[in-house]
DNA sequence: TGTATATATTTTAAGTTTGAAATTTTAGGC
DNA sequence: GCCTAAAATTTCAAACTTAAAATATATACA
């Protein structure tokens, strides 16, 4: 019946699935300004760039297992886009003492230079991007992400 | 006063930017689950979900250029998909009456059938995901979103 | 009419991503 | 020590995605 409030209309779920279709819209077209940029600007793509924003998190590197899941991409992923990397001499891969299985992927310096380069200006595009966010809204998204995020590490 | 921008402390583009970060992993997490359950208990993939859902929107049919622009992917993306589906029985490509290029994209009886199916369990799939949304929660985050998406919208 | 331009779609090549299989190594039980 | 299960990673095939080229048709207009 009414399209905005519902006092016992339409189901809560209808909603939940609008919401839904509205926040993925939103997330899409963040993306798609970013990978844009990342491309235009510094010849990169968004996969690289996380991957190389995960080893900066991680000084003093990650195994590649530890990657993917962080990532939440998949193992063959992780390996290729690393391969391309340590190509470019801006990620390296080091042997664990002690587990001949594992290795860890770090930045080189000449990566962690990249990556702050890149890291600034990814923060300013989403700083215009997230512009018309007042420091309540973020306050209050942030909040309601939470929720829905525990409800998510719950499940698992 | 509070003024709109903080005048000391962390700057706001530092909050925006781990709100985004939030927002990229809440949407992720849903999204690996919706794709996670088309793929166990239905045999599809999320890209096909997206396309019946967006010929079942148009009972009368889209152009495949339609059909690309609508969903945000290239022409030769939805070109594949739309074969595949058609090869399945769920899809059919119909000619445009006084216009020999184009053809326009439908659903089959038998994919209308399935998309039902699909569509009720998506819905019960993201019910379940945001559960502990509630409804101001959603209105809430609704009009948030809806900042972004003008903000968006006008930079085209 | 003829011709240039625009539109609609498909095809192609290259790259990304995934899930699963395969490989190698480790750890634990007997 | 030996054997099996688990763990870490890579390889593989299939699906997806894109941008650009190719094909076919339509439209404008001199």
């Amino acid at each position: 019946m009414t399209p905005e409030t519902r006092t016992e209309g339409e189901p809560l779920s209808k909603a939940r699935l609008r919401v839904w279709l509205k926040l993925l819209k939103t997330v899409n077209g963040v993306e798609a300004e970013i990978r844009r940029n990342l491309r235009e600007n510094h010849q990169t793509t968004l996969p690289r760039f996380d991957v190389m924003s995960a080893l900066a998190r991680f000084p003093d590197g990650l195994k590649m297992s530890e990657l993917s899941k962080f990532l939440k991409v998949s193992n063959g992923n992780v390996t290729g886009i690393v391969d391309k990397l340590t190509e470019e001499g801006l990620a390296l891969r080091v042997a664990v003492p002690g587990d001949r299985r594992a290795q860890v992927a770090r930045l080189t310096a000449k990566g962690r230079e990249a990556f702050q380069v890149l890291a600034g200006h990814h923060e300013a595009w989403i700083d215009g991007l997230l512009d018309d966010l007042s420091e309540t809204d973020i306050e209050t998204l942030s909040s309601t992400l939470d929720v829905v995020l525990s409800h998510q590490s719950a499940e698992e």
